[in-house]
DNA sequence: GTCTATAGGCAGATAGAC
DNA sequence: GTCTATCTGCCTATAGAC
C-alpha cells in the first residue's frame, strides 16, 4: 500500500513546513499564518490537523527524533569502524547546515525556557539518545584503537554533541557551511590515534 | 563624577532586565510589558529611553560586547600563560551558565534569521572579536609550549568558541552547570601539551 | 520622565457553512 | 477537509496630560 512520496498527505506537508520554520526562525518566531501561506491554505485548516501550536511542535520534534534515530541506525549498518561512524555522524550535522538550517533540537534548546513541558522532555530525550549512541561509539573506538580521547566516554560524547551544535550555531550567521566543516574537522582531529 | 552603582539610572536598569530576558528567553520571546512589569513602570516609559525593541536590542548587545571585551583585557592583565588565559576564558562562559543564562550572542545567533540587520552585524562582530583574541592566545600557547593543537589557530579558535557555545546550549535544558564544566574540561584536555 | 489611554496589527484559536 | 468570519488577547508604538 505504497503512497506517492511526492504527494505526501496534508498532515505531513504541514509538518515539513513547520520543521523548516522552526529550524530557520525558531519556534517562537513563526505562526500558523506562515504555514498557511506557504501551503496555500487557511489557518483554520491547520487547526483541523494539529489542534494548536504546542501539539504541532510535539509532532515536529517526534518525527525529527525518529528520523534522526533511523539515520544513526543507517550509519551503523553502513560503516564498520568507530572512526568512520563518527565522521558519518558529523556529516549528518553538516547536511542540516548545508540546508541553511539549525539542528532542530539545538534551536529548541535555545528557546527551552519558553517551551511547553512535553516539548522540553522531548529535547532532553533527543540529547540523551545522542549521548548514549556516542558513548557506545567511543567505547568501541577506544577498544579497537581507531579513536583516541582522554576523558570519560560520557564527557567526550557531550563534547562532541556540544561542539557540533555550537559550530552550527556560530557558522549559521556567517552563512558558510565550509566554516562548519573546517571547525568540525578540527574537532575530529583531536580523536586521531597517532599524534 | 561618580554615580552610585547600586542606583544605576533607568536606562541602565532597563538594559539589565532586557539583557537577562534575551539570555533566558530569547529576543523574540519577551516584550516591553515584561520589562515594565519587572521594573514597576509602564511600557510608555520604556519608549522614552529606547524608541523601539530593535533599538533596545542594539543597546543590549553593544553593552554586552563592550563588557566582554573588558573581561578579555582583564584576563590578559591577570593571567600570564596561554593555558591559564584559556582556562579563564572558559570560566567566563561557566559564569554565564551558572546565572542560568545562555551567552547573549549564542542566543541571538539562534534567532539570527529573524533579527534586524544591525543586530546581525553586531553578532558577527562579537564572534569575530572572540576569534581574533583566541587566535592570538593559541599562537602564544603554541610558541611557549603551554598549548598543543593540530589544526590552524583560526580553525581551533572556532572549535573553542563553538564547543563552549554548544556546551552551554545543551547543558541549559538539563539545568546543570556541572555538566557544562565537565564538558568544557574535556575540551580543555585536548590542549594539554603532554598526552 | 512617567503616566493614561488608545491605536493598529497580528497572534492563536473557534464556530459553523459547505 | 477546507473554507469564511470572528473572537480575544497581546504585541509594538504613539499622543498628550502631568
Amino acid at each position: 500500500m505504497a503512497t506517492k512520496a511526492r504527494n505526501a498527505d496534508t498532515a505531513d506537508r504541514i509538518l515539513d513546513v513547520a520543521e523548516e520554520l522552526v529550524q530557520v526562525r525558531g519556534f517562537n518566531a513563526f505562526s500558523y499564518a506562515d504555514i498557511a501561506a506557504e501551503l496555500g491554505m487557511t489557518k483554520a485548516a491547520l487547526h483541523y490537523h494539529y489542534s494548536g501550536k504546542a501539539e504541532l511542535g510535539r509532532a515536529v520534534i517526534a518525527r525529527y527524533s525518529e528520523r534522526f534515530s533511523a539515520e544513526l541506525a543507517e550509519i551503523e549498518a553502513r560503516d564498520a569502524t568507530a572512526a568512520d561512524r563518527l565522521a558519518a555522524y558529523v556529516d549528518l550535522y553538516a547536511g542540516v547546515l548545508r540546508a541553511r538550517r539549525m539542528c532542530l533540537c539545538g534551536m529548541l534548546a535555545a528557546e527551552y525556557q519558553t517551551l511547553p513541558d512535553d516539548i522540553r522532555d522531548a529535547i532532553i530525550a533527543f540529547f540523551d539518545d545522542n549521548e548514549v549512541w556516542l558513548v557506545r561509539l567511543l567505547q568501541q573506538g577506544r577498544a579497537d584503537g581507531s579513536l583516541r580521547f582522554d576523558g570519560s566516554p560520557a564527557d567526550t560524547a557531550r563534547m562532541i554533541v556540544g561542539g557540533l551544535e555550537g559550530a552550527m550555531l556560530v557558522a549559521r550567521p556567517y552563512g558558510d557551511a565550509k566554516l562548519f566543516e573546517r571547525t568540525a574537522r578540527a574537532l575530529l582531529a583531536t580523536f586521531r590515534p597517532a599524534r
